[in-house]
DNA sequence: TAATTGACTTACG
DNA sequence: GCGTAAGCCAATT
């Protein structure tokens, strides 16, 4: 038993990719949502670190994540293709942007 | 143990 | 609406 009582580090990511698994096709989900739900609380950007870290083939909806503004965060080339499957799930973006109001999923 | 990092967010001008 | 600045928080170095 042990010696360490404390938290696996492996948890956060473990959860953040429990509730990114449950975001339903055609809708969308910010960091600051995704990482609250997830049990961190104004923790947004550990949301985007473990995003980063997914591997490329990884089956997990990571396209429907987006920031508070409703705008892509991953930088070029990743963008485009974000962009591209969030339109393939009939999520229109207009000037850029994802109208929040209408595809942001919170239970 | 301390400093740095970052697919963030909010407040301001 | 856009750029900048400051705030936040866990992971990484």
């Amino acid at each position: 038993m042990g010696k360490n009582a404390q938290t696996d580090g492996n948890d956060a990511i473990s959860r953040i990719c429990r509730v990114l698994a449950s975001v339903p096709r055609g809708r969308v989900i910010t960091y600051g949502d995704l990482a609250e739900m997830a049990g961190y609380p104004r923790a947004a950007r550990l949301a985007g670190q473990t995003l980063r870290k997914l591997p490329r083939d990884t089956r997990l909806p990571w396209h429907r994540v987006i920031n508070a503004q409703g705008r892509i965060s991953l930088p070029e080339p990743g963008a485009q293709r974000q962009r591209e499957r969030l339109e393939r799930e009939g999520i229109t973006l207009l000037k850029g942007r994802v109208e929040l109001a209408k595809y942001r999923w919170q239970p």
